[in-house]
DNA sequence: AAGTTTAACGCAAACGTTTGAGCAATTTTA
DNA sequence: TAAAATTGCTCAAACGTTTGCGTTAAACTT
């Protein structure tokens, strides 16, 4: 049993026939006899033959091989969005290819050559909360490897992606927030970069004028989501002239340090000061006081839906890439939900 | 640049020399001469030339790909462990082939099958918490196939494996609640057929009879770490003749569950009651009142080492695999690490 | 100057599979 | 009954690399 796997080979030896025979057997091709099919395909299952994939893909010319590129893989929305496209490719036969960029921009670079050299035939790609430039990831194009973006998405067009509309999942924060009696809110919103940042503001300026409330620039203010930047911006916040009764913080990690430094500095928590969050981390529920709320981003369908997408993409391979207008985009609706306790 | 990517041939056709002329150069192979070499190397680059894996794994009859087959993705645990195993097994420039078990022997059973066709070149493995029989993976010896468990490992004799040694964590925990003054101290133990169970148990046993108290085995319970179950668990807990202060629980997920049916109970939690639990999630340690006190189980640093032996036993390559003896068993000590607040 | 070494390169097979083209029998058609 | 169509199979090339073995010409021996 040591011995190396059967080959298409092997068993045409064995049968006294051509492996093209053999091939043509298996994959129950028209020009083969029927008693000839019987044969191949039991002693084939005798002697447990597999295809091996690496062949077909070297004479196929693919790989069957798909890229993930996203900034931390143990952070909870990632992992469960990549659980999502390990599904959702596997059943499609295609293998995942995974790596970090632990939100470092020149990492991102050197990922995508690797991911080229490994020839992927898409990618699937969250950007990191830095990334300023598109370019290491546009230039895939001239290699038709088709790009679909997901949840951390770069704010240029004629891209393909999927994402949450962090603006009404904001609106419905900050109206919560209202029907709950609450008149200053502040915001801890993240990079300037960032799309999300841009739609979240848009969100809590919409919510605001709607219900007749004057906008105060001063009650926004942008964090780069480190803990210590984090601290800062709270701080900000809490000295501002009007201070806020309650914060829309970034995401449940921003929500964290912010409650963290929040009780150092003995605020009174869900007293002094609410929070509501965005949900990148499922047992926020669980803690005792904070948030009230969060705005559920739906990672996994986020996963399979851009998934979904490359592989349509990659099944269409329409070679005539500047169509325009031809992309891809799904938006996901957030959606606030009030924390149970 | 729409063009497909260049090959050894390509090269070799410009230049007017053989394709083994050029394979050579690049590799820096001693019988080329200099001239040459820089030639084919400055063209190389030129072209942007990239070896074809598919061509080189095929020819070598490797696939350079590892597979990892675990319980589920999302747990923080894993995805951390994930992590390490991605970044090791990068920098080997080997590719990592995911899958995820969600605690179903059968679908184990399919991964496995999956792994094979694949052609992975070993495996790593964390078991599903109800898998009773390691057959499936104890195949894979027969074709040359390196297994290495890590974390959640099997009970049998004559394995790779890299795991937490929980008895001196839980020794440790227990000790620390006996310190703090508890003298009737719980168990929310995990399922028999778990290997980390047994350890739990003996550890629990140890510190209790260490400290000349006797052991009562009705303050051990086990389940299947499922919320209905521990919900059962903790009642069962509560109406013990000999009713606990404090309970020790298997795991985070279990602490939550039974926090929450704690407060349902309306059991003053950290008054009536004190937990210590193991560390599989990050930010318990911001939560308000629970647990006091928790057993670190180094995730990163298990997927390290399990990477880096399964890296070894590829490159020694002992065809005889019936060497006694000859199995990597790597035990970090776990450790307490008190929750500040 | 004839023989031997060395340097630098080419040839061809191999890895396992797929596939267009070809070929020999058998069956169908007119 | 000869020509045409069908059936069932084989040949050989191709995908991009690597590598053992040859081969040639130049450089070195004595």
């Amino acid at each position: 049993m040591q011995s190396k796997p059967a080959t298409i080979k092997a068993i045409a030896q064995i049968l006294g026939i051509s492996a093209s025979t053999v091939s043509r057997a298996l994959h129950d091709h028209a020009s083969i006899g029927l008693t000839t099919k019987a044969k191949v395909k039991k002693l084939a299952e005798e002697l447990n033959y597999e295809p091996n994939q690496t062949a077909i893909f070297l004479q196929k010319g693919k790989t069957h091989t798909i890229g993930v590129i996203l900034p931390e893989l143990a952070e909870d929305f990632f992992s469960t969005a990549v659980s999502a496209i390990e599904d959702t490719a596997y059943k499609k036969n295609y293998t995942v290819l995974i790596a970090q960029s632990h939100d470092d921009e020149a990492k991102e670079k050197l990922l995508v050559e690797k991911m080229k050299s490994h020839r992927v035939e898409g990618l699937l790609v969250s950007v990191g909360k830095n990334t300023s430039s598109y370019q290491h990831f546009e230039d895939l194009k001239k290699y038709n490897i088709p790009v679909v973006y997901f949840d951390r998405i770069p704010g240029i067009p004629n891209i393909h992606y999927v994402a949450c509309n962090m603006e009404t999942g904001t609106i419905e924060a900050v109206n919560y927030l209202l029907r709950k009696g609450h008149r200053v809110i502040g915001m801890i919103n993240g990079p300037q970069a960032m799309v999300a940042t841009g739609e979240r503001r848009e969100g809590y300026i919409s919510a605001m004028t709607k219900n007749r409330l004057k906008y105060d620039p001063s009650l926004i203010v942008s964090c780069d989501l480190t803990e210590q930047d984090t601290q800062r911006a709270l701080e900000q916040l809490l000295n501002n002239k009007r201070k806020p009764t309650a914060i829309v913080t970034f995401n449940d990690y921003v929500a964290l340090f912010a409650i963290k430094h929040a009780k150092k500095l003995n605020v009174k928590l869900n007293e002094e000061l609410e929070l509501v969050s965005y949900a990148n981390l499922p047992l926020i529920n669980y803690m005792d006081n904070i948030p009230v709320a969060s705005v559920e981003q739906f990672p996994y369908l986020q996963g399979q839906k851009a998934t979904d997408i490359l592989m349509d993409l990659l099944h269409h391979k329409t070679t005539a890439a500047s169509e325009p207008g031809a992309f891809y985009k799904v938006i996901i609706e957030s959606q606030l939900v009030e924390n149970k306790r």
